[in-house]
DNA sequence: CAGGATCCTACGGGATACTG
DNA sequence: CAGTATCCCGTAGGATCCTG
């Protein structure tokens, strides 16, 4: 992995994806298919109405999510994955399943670390 | 891929390693092995001296990244990954891998995005 | 129902200066 | 060298209200 320019660029695409809800998004729709916005709003949990359509636009941007308009009243709106977005379904669904796997570890290390930080004198050898 | 608790905080986790420089960091420790702090800052392009020093702290806490410190003078600190940081590697590296492979597509799409956000009424079939 | 427009706040994150 | 401490600003992002 060398320092060419479309590695430098690498940087740029994963400050696309690594905010708050875009890799979340990616997941639901990649387990549910094609969903219509307020379904997605239900299923992506904790999401505000706003933020969900900023992520929406800004993946929509970028190739990796279809927007679908049915021109009905009440109108029906539906996002799915394009084939592009598709592509990052197992990357996305690897991660999931890496935190599930390792939650414990972290929650573990976490709690050793605070421990130390809160006692730094216990950590000197004598005492 | 169900609503278990596991999957419930799998959303902490990503967010975890969804901010701007975690990710990053973790893929130049990947590729340097054991790296000094300055040699890091100066390998992870563009991050500041704080937010290398906060990165690594949260690292560090989760377990994920390793810090020696060696008691000379002038003070060596190394950072290297951990085990558990390790088995991030490879999905890190896909990501970085995915974002050169497709950064051409992404461009594109937004590019067309752009063009069509720009001049809505030309998205008309007559005009 | 889908989402644009606003308002507002918290926090991410940069620059700079200081310390062991 | 490897940080910590401050100051400060931009923006991510939530709440709310409004429209086609």
């Amino acid at each position: 992995m060398e320092h060419t320019p479309a590695n430098c660029r690498a940087r740029e695409m994963i400050s696309r994806v690594a905010d708050k809800w875009s890799m979340y998004v990616i997941h639901v729709l990649a387990e549910a298919g094609t969903v219509r916005f307020s379904e997605l709003r239900r299923r992506v949990d904790g999401v505000s109405q706003r933020m969900l359509t900023v992520t929406l636009r800004g993946l929509e941007r970028d190739g990796l999510v279809r927007r679908t308009m049915h021109p009905e009243v009440p109108p029906r709106v539906e996002y799915s994955l394009t084939p592009l977005g598709a592509t990052l379904r197992e990357i996305v669904g690897e991660l999931i399943t890496w935190s599930g796997a390792h939650l414990a570890e972290v929650d573990a290390a976490r709690a050793r670390y605070d421990a130390r930080a809160k006692q730094p004198q216990w950590a000197t050898s004598d005492m």
